[in-house]
DNA sequence: TTAGTTTGTAACGCTCTGATACAAACTCTG
DNA sequence: CAGAGTTTGTATCAGAGCGTTACAAACTAA
């Protein structure tokens, strides 16, 4: 059992992960690496080697039990437990990311969100009252949020990752085209289906 | 000049493109391979590398220009031209795709909206009218669609990926939590955030 | 019992990547 | 103009990672 997982281990593990969960999500129990591969387009021999690492999580003959394999995952992947985020931004996008179960499938747990404009601030968006930006220094501490997620124009992103950086958040998820500076030790991970998209298209186009 | 791009050289060509995309937004002209580096992740030899493969793009002690760079990784992958897609699902979602620059940046162009719901039916959008979800064989055929993106609810995505299919699309982007079934020369891109998070998570965690 | 399925694991070789190094081309400063 | 600093383009080398093939062991189903 490595101590660090690579880059790519992490990575395949993160994507078995997601089609776990949705075959879980359509009601199945049990899958073949076989299977998982059709999905992730990882290599059946890969997906067993990489498991395999780790225990013997299987049975032949049959495949892995889903909820078995989700647990160790996550167990691997040291993020069993349940993470905080903010959210900021209630405009359209920021009110389809809180209404989708996307996030909470995972152990996240939508703590706050936030936003600057005085028509949105007091809003409920499910269970959440959107409150006003200028709270996220309180609240990251009182609420313990570990990520901060941007749904805002690109505009007001840099400010928004600079107080979160303040505030001692590590990880930023971004949603908008802006690209951010920040000190090294903080992750950002920018969202751009169009470009996910661009690389699609070349090997649908080769 | 290789004939076909491998996985990694294609993944890490889409990258650049964001973040020069993104750097020309801000706007700067010009980034050195060591800039690239800080946003991707990648080595900045590698970068040099990947680039010139293809050319000579660069100008020793200054860097590339970002306009000029832009073209030559379109060039390099294929898709300088336009792309229609069509986005189903006019709700928060939809909508804020509609109205984001993301995928137009990109050389895509929302050629058409659907929804089944009669309060969407016939709503402007930006410059686009929301469509019946009936019309989907039409519209495809009409307007030359390449590429269908799902900003619906999991349990309706099935369909509509088995009617893209039947129409000739052969390129989803997934946003539902579905795991979905296409024949083997379609593929299926599915966005996942919380799991691209976890793995974020997981690297800062150790 | 027999056939079929699937895991766990080993072994091999190829490809890709990171690391290092350095000359050449360019900018900037004094 | 000279010299210092920057950055590309390129070569080389070693190691890591991955696809491939192979097969015994464990399981299911008929």
């Amino acid at each position: 059992m490595p101590e660090q997982l690579t880059l790519g281990v992490a990575a395949r593990l993160s994507r078995y992960l997601q089609v776990l969960t949705q075959a879980k999500r359509m009601g199945k129990t049990s899958i073949s690496s076989q299977a998982i591969s059709e999905y992730t387009n990882v290599n059946p021999t890969q997906i067993r080697r990489d498991l395999s690492g780790f225990g013997k999580f299987g049975k032949r003959g049959v495949g892995y039990d889903i909820d078995t394999l989700i647990g160790q995952i996550r167990k691997i992947l040291r993020t069993s437990g349940q993470h905080n985020i903010a959210l900021f931004g209630a405009g359209n996008l920021g009110q389809a990311i809180a209404g989708s179960g996307a996030f909470a499938d995972h152990g996240f747990r939508i703590s706050a969100m936030f936003d600057t404009d005085p028509d949105k601030v007091g809003m409920r968006i499910g269970d959440l009252t959107v409150r006003h930006y200028s709270e996220l220094p309180l609240v990251v501490e009182s609420e313990g949020i570990e990520v901060g997620v941007l749904a805002i124009p690109a505009g007001a992103a840099q400010q928004v990752a600079d107080d979160l950086v303040s505030s001692g958040v590590k990880i930023i998820f971004n949603y908008s085209d802006a690209l951010l500076s920040v000190p090294s030790d903080v992750t950002v991970h920018t969202s751009s289906p169009a470009v996910e998209l661009l690389y699609a298209l070349y090997f649908y186009l080769s």
